[in-house]
DNA sequence: GACTATTTATAAGT
DNA sequence: ACTTATAAATAGTC
């Protein structure tokens, strides 16, 4: 999938370099009059209220009509679940099962299987604990020499900040979290593609296009 | 001119008609021999088992591109399942929360609205959508100069990691927030108590519609 | 709530 | 797979 953007993205080269000089001349003249080309979105916190609100509403129409399509061309079993910030709850389910039934049905299987060919996960990971003390750090694990930098310089300078920085720069970690985890599923979802090919058949009849795969990456 | 509105208006008609025909005819004349303009698709299941495959694999990986986007994006929890004819499995949950706790916030809330399209919304706004970029970096702020360098480190690097050092690094960057949390919160309660006395209200945090929004519309 | 300009998603084609 | 043509989604506006 990455490579499919990049693919596309080398298309564009022209419309990136556009992009890329005005976000350049924007930073070096300061933030603010900036105008985004309509369309295009960062991947992060939408800062202004009512324009998070009120793609919020968008969105979630293309989402669940997404949804929706997906079960009806590719006859699969969809569960959409979304909480406004408000606590307001939207859910659709594909078929006639209720979200407690395809929720449910998670749970019982077995992670041999969902290990497979999940795209993302109920890993271990993701769960802090704000234990640590700040003089304590967690050893920085070596992730690689770049990161761990990266993270000592947050958190000792997290210590001098004032509380407008302070806000800032949350969000900003914020960001960077979204940043992160959107490249791993990305990734895993590349992943899960490539092994699905893999993957054996279950129920096969005819023809079968997991039988043809030629080769792991 | 209110014509040319009317005009454009026509077009995207003539577009429905046009669609709609063709869905009728296919279903009369039965399946067919009859080629589809790309990009378009008649909303029912895809006949072809490879196109279905093909298809499914697609519009899985845009499903949980655009659930993730309205996640941060919007500031929202998604959870959304999907089971492939097969009977594979891939989830997504949003934020630090699990299948169960989404899951469970369900059951807790009473009245259910129904539409056309089988989405449930516990509010009568409509539904709504969502989509994002994965080679579009965060811009990097400048809070400080380590601050943004750190940032940088964080989101150029992770270009280039593998799953393995993208999930320890995402487990970092959770942590770093967490850890930012916690100071401001202290921060926070510091200033409370000191400005308590002064009878003022020193600072707000948000910008959470969530907080503002008190029921109506 | 509707309109338009752009970007993104994606169905077909190679 | 990779590319291209089209449709769909949607940000910015009014």
């Amino acid at each position: 999938m990455a490579e499919d953007v990049g693919r596309r993205r080398m298309q564009q080269q022209q419309q990136e370099d556009e992009r890329l000089k005005a976000a350049a001349a924007a930073v070096e003249e300061g933030v603010g009059k900036r105008k985004r080309k309509r369309g295009r979105v960062e991947l992060r916190r939408i800062e202004d209220r009512t324009s998070r609100q009120v793609r919020f509403s968008k969105r979630r129409s293309g989402l669940f009509k997404k949804a929706f399509e997906l079960s009806v061309l590719c006859d699969a079993e969809v569960a959409l679940v979304v909480f406004s910030p408000a606590g307001r709850l939207y859910e659709f389910v594909s078929s006639d099962t209720s979200v407690e039934q395809i929720f449910g049905r998670c749970k019982d299987i077995p992670d041999t299987v969902i290990d497979d060919l999940n795209i993302a996960a109920r890993d271990p990971r993701g769960y802090c604990n704000i234990q640590f003390d700040l003089n304590e750090q967690p050893a920085p694990e070596s992730v690689s020499e770049l990161n761990s930098f990266a993270q000592m310089a947050l958190e000792l300078d997290v210590k001098e900040m004032s509380m407008a920085e302070l806000t800032r720069f949350e969000e900003i970690v914020t960001e960077a979290l979204a940043a992160v985890k959107s490249i791993r599923i990305m990734k895993v979802a590349e992943l899960t593609q490539t092994e699905a090919r893999l993957k054996r058949d279950p129920q096969k009849k005819g023809d079968n296009w997991s039988g043809q795969e030629s080769g792991k990456e």
